[in-house]
DNA sequence: GACAAACATGAATACATGCTCATGTTTTCA
DNA sequence: TGAAAACATGAGCATGTATTCATGTTTGTC
């Protein structure tokens, strides 16, 4: 159908914006970030405490998210707390969480 | 609740082999790729000739979605045609474009 | 004001990635 | 059988990426 057609040419055409969304969360320590404020928000300090890594590589790591509009973020005092931006971000991830299960299940 | 505690464990614990589906989807070859098939199979010639790439580049990237289960593939002759593998990459592909759409709105 | 905590960021390095080139395999056709 | 088309793949190179180290900035506390 005609609509179909059109989804594809504009998938296509944002081709680029597209793979540099994938692109922010193609890292493993980026997936755990995200995996951590899924449900609620964190300082940076808890997020390094939680996932065992240093405050420069959480730090560097939450750019990527921020630029990409993955994260959003909000200062307190001292501390900047980071949560999930939107609906879309969750979306993706468990869309990506049952893709490995699929295919974990099929190669049994 | 609990249930979403849950999810979130189970996606920290699986951040490596998600982030390896993200990885594979965060090139822009291999987007357009994926928007060239997401309709209809098609085989690597022509996926040549509709994107403007070399063959070696279409085969090189075509296997890195193959090795992620991302695509299928059946021989025919001495053609080879690629299809989407299942409905979660259509849905990864369609949540990404929906939040780029969302921060290009915002950003107005 | 001095000091420490929380966070950001530039530089450097080790490693990964995408493309091209060259070549190999399989299939079709004359 | 010999040539050409379709596709896959290894090597090499140029570029990109993640981490660490060093340092800067802001905020709270004494």
């Amino acid at each position: 159908m005609a609509k179909r057609k059109q989804q594809t040419r504009n998938l296509e055409q944002r081709a680029t914006p597209i793979a540099a969304i994938f692109k922010a969360l193609s890292d493993a320590t980026r997936v755990r970030i995200i995996a951590a404020i899924l449900d609620q928000e964190r300082c940076v300090h808890d997020l390094c405490e939680e996932l065992g890594l240093e405050q420069s590589a959480v730090s560097h790591q939450l750019r990527v998210l921020r630029d990409k509009k993955l994260v959003r973020h909000r200062k307190e005092g001292r501390h900047v707390y980071y949560a999930l931006d939107d609906a879309h971000v969750r979306a993706l991830l468990e869309s990506a969480f049952e893709h490995v299960g699929h295919i974990e299940r099929r190669s049994n």
